[in-house]
DNA sequence: CAGAAAACTGAATGACTATTCATTAGCGTA
DNA sequence: TACGCTAATGAATAGTCATTCAGTTTTCTG
């Protein structure tokens, strides 16, 4: 089978985990369940994956891949602050998992099954990302527009939390908001304090 | 057996389960295991528990009970304005995770296994919890030092997003870095905003 | 089109484990 | 001390499910 036909069905088993795990939590998903909503036999998952825990791993992977990809090409932008920056990486992320529910419901819920996981996860990927944020608040403070005694780190971190809280809150309220109105407010409050001046 | 004994041993059950849990994580951890742990037999944990998931809220509303007592004495106090209150939450929080790493574990990992059990414990205590913040939320734009144009929920929201990952990254780091010592830090950043005034 | 190689199948395997319950031990009381 | 009641025990039950692999089908190639 060519090599662009396997991909498409290793695309297929994805989506259709995806789908089952969303729904189901990770551990009451059967890799049977996924075969019988792909299409296939039980066996043929793992010609494409190691096993159980592989699948959750690459869902994570192909997900992150869009948000590096996108945030990277924010962090690379040419003649915009730090501030705007910062504005459209909280836009990014926002709209990204608003975009689609079960997506977000992994990665707000089932990525944090268990320490081993999150730990996998966090160490490589997550890593990249947080180190994007970082990036634009240092650029902020170089451009003198962020105070200059911020950890940029710790700033990074901070803006991760308020996002990946959102996320989550957004995940578990049953009303039909948009997760990404919340980008505008956010970033205020991040950006300006809550304290009146 | 008095009430006073069955409920201290309850409380090592607990205790058992809080070590085991943290250490392997809820699915891997077997009922028999905890049993092991207090030194009991299998079949004496389920006069204290209906099932292995209610071990897992007892530990959550045990803990929750700590914070919320000590979170609504800080909302209560007198004579006290609205950015020192949320200063003491920030600290408070902070500071109860800081002090058992055990705990701190399986409130940062284990309570999200799965979208059941995290919409079980949002629903109730941590609801009170997010009233807590949001009423010193209030409180501070009734005084005017909190900018009006804030929403009080929203704000909350974001004040315990910030908590909830400086807890997560300090349960995934190995570093030995003290949890409360980033009390400071955050407070400021979250009143006073990134941008430069 | 034949033969080889690659994909796929799905029943069987081998573990694992939450929960139950018939039985035993322990405690307080009269 | 004997009785009754509560607490505790732990082997047995009744599943569940990830993973394998011998056999079958499909695709490729010369």
């Amino acid at each position: 089978m060519r090599t662009a036909r396997k991909e498409a069905k290793r695309e297929r088993l994805l989506d259709a985990a995806v789908l089952e795990i969303a729904r189901h939590g990770y551990y009451r998903t059967t890799v049977s369940t996924i075969a019988g909503r792909a299409g296939v036999a039980d066996g043929t998952i793992y010609l494409y994956f190691k096993n159980k825990e592989d699948i959750l791993v690459s869902i994570f992977e192909r997900a992150m891949q869009l948000f590096s990809v996108q945030a990277q090409k924010i962090v690379d932008a040419r003649g915009i602050d730090a501030e705007e920056k910062l504005r459209r990486i909280v836009a990014l992320h926002l709209t990204l998992l608003g975009a689609d529910r079960d997506l977000a419901v992994i990665f707000q819920v089932e990525f944090r099954h268990t320490l081993h996981v999150l730990e996998l996860l966090s160490r490589s990927r997550m890593r990249d990302y947080l180190a994007l944020i970082t990036s634009v608040v240092e650029q902020g403070q170089r451009e003198g527009v962020f105070k200059a005694d911020a950890d940029p780190l710790l700033t990074a971190k901070v803006v991760f939390g308020v996002l990946d809280e959102m996320a989550t809150d957004w995940v578990l309220s049953r009303k039909n908001t948009k997760l990404a109105s919340r980008a505008e407010p956010v970033s205020k409050l991040l950006l300006g304090g809550l304290r009146v001046a």
